[in-house]
DNA sequence: TTTTAATTTGCAGCTATTGACAAAATACTG
DNA sequence: CAGTATTTTGTCAATAGCTGCAAATTAAAA
């Protein structure tokens, strides 16, 4: 087995068991523990997992799990995090809400892991593995698949959504303009965000502050549809009061109550 | 053989077996070293492939998350691998069929993957995941997700199901009885499989020799409205003739077309 | 603290890959 | 048609990468 392989294999092991000794891996995958540590190496520089003495688990983020999709690293991530907290907050128990595909919405997705009583709609498949193992609700629109992106579509879907109402509809969008109102590329994409925010009781837009003045492919819908923005620090506050004077109702995600105590104290400390 | 058609059959064998070696690919398409590996260059620079030392392998889009139901070692494993390919061969071009949930479905899966011209629909997310990345067309039905099969349920579910018609639905089941029928457990996933039964033209069971004359909780369905079992060559004859005597029609999967013909020069049904 | 276990590092052997160049096949031109 | 240019393929040597062993180092436990 080569070394590709056998990272696959610790990483699907992993997203299973969530943490793995040392011994263990040299016993399924038949190497000398130089080698398995060296793998482990390897991945936790990539911050796929955590390593600790004897073995790895993956990273985490307050309680939940770390995402499966923490691939490729996206420098926006703490911004795109600190939104996603706060939309999370918005969001009371027992309502039904939908949401968006992209990386903003995942960053949602993560913060509702430890929520109960909270139902969430949506057509990303990577949103409904990650919230498969919590106490959400999680239900998937039907249609079909569109690899790429690992979203559903088409007019199967649109039917699904067009069955319920939401409470909110949390919208990921490429663009955010005072003239051109929201954008985004990707026709499919685009018409079942529409779809959702025919349904939607609020539309509220998570869009980090690069954003903001661009203009993408297609218009989603015009300022006047989206009920509130929450975006990070990193706004100009020029665009910030033009879009407010045009009654957007805009929110700043500071991410400031960091997880203080996440690694403090006792047994796994990083190496 | 030209440099196109020989990337073309590493992309098709690829498909089937997500990862090869090198030189197994040299073994196979004789030529030398250079030249296999100038192929993967090319390839894994347009991004097909991802190329490691000593091989490669499809790219992992989104998740890097194989379903866990492929982790688990099954002992019937090869069982169900003959099953699946036999019932792909059942299946012909521009097709649309429905998959049931499970590891003997899921072998069927992986004989699509090199299909093109395929419909699929199913109700398993791990099912969706693995043929996302071919050329096969996939539709996943809308509702509720059930994390421990990772599948869809409920009404949402049947009412998607009901917009369709399917010219072959695959059911796997727990167990199979001259005198109960098709038996499973799980009422959610029952619901499904009636519903998909009620809008298939043809229905083949795919049930290794196991499951015969076991009773499960829940009945499927009689066997009258099956028109096709595959099993493999484990069966009693006492229970494959009296189910015969029933008028099932019951194929047994031989496994012995092992990839005899796959490589044999113009073999190359498509290109 | 001492003891024990896990990890890191350097080294040697092996295998895969790369790049340069020549040979062969193919396409193009007069 | 011959002759030339272009592309593809194979060979070989140099390089880089991976693995396992064992010694040295470091962290956890008693």
């Amino acid at each position: 087995m080569s070394e590709y392989e056998r990272k696959q294999q610790i990483m699907n092991m992993l997203y299973q068991k969530q943490s793995l000794s040392v011994g263990h891996l040299i016993e399924i995958l038949q190497v000398s523990p130089a080698t398995i540590r060296r793998d482990l190496q390897k991945l936790a520089d990539k911050g796929l997992v955590v390593r600790y003495k004897g073995g790895v688990s993956l990273p985490k983020i307050g309680f939940g799990h770390e995402p499966p999709l923490a691939e490729r690293e996206d420098k926006n991530l703490p911004l795109k995090r600190a939104i996603g907290e706060a939309a999370a907050r918005l969001i009371k128990d027992g309502e039904v809400i939908a949401l968006d595909v992209g990386t903003t919405a995942m960053e949602l997705a993560k913060a509702l892991r430890s929520r109960q009583n909270i139902t969430v709609f949506t057509y990303s498949l990577p949103i409904a593995y990650l919230l498969s193992n919590s106490k959400v609700k999680v239900y998937l629109v039907g249609g079909l698949l569109k690899s790429k992106e690992m979203c559903l579509s088409g007019s199967v879907a649109r039917n699904t959504i067009r069955q319920f109402h939401f409470d909110k509809f949390f919208l990921g969008v490429a663009g955010i303009d005072k003239n051109n109102g929201i954008t985004d590329f990707g026709m499919d994409e685009v018409e079942i965000k529409r779809t959702f925010i025919k349904h939607s009781n609020q539309v509220i837009t998570l869009a980090d502050s690069s954003k903001f003045g661009h203009v993408s492919f297609i218009t989603i819908c015009q300022l006047d549809q989206v009920d509130q923005v929450i975006t990070d620090q990193g706004i100009n506050p020029q665009l910030r009061s033009d879009l407010r004077k045009r009654g957007v109702n805009i929110t700043i995600a500071t991410g400031a109550e960091e997880e203080t105590n996440t690694n403090s104290s006792k047994g796994q400390r990083r190496i």
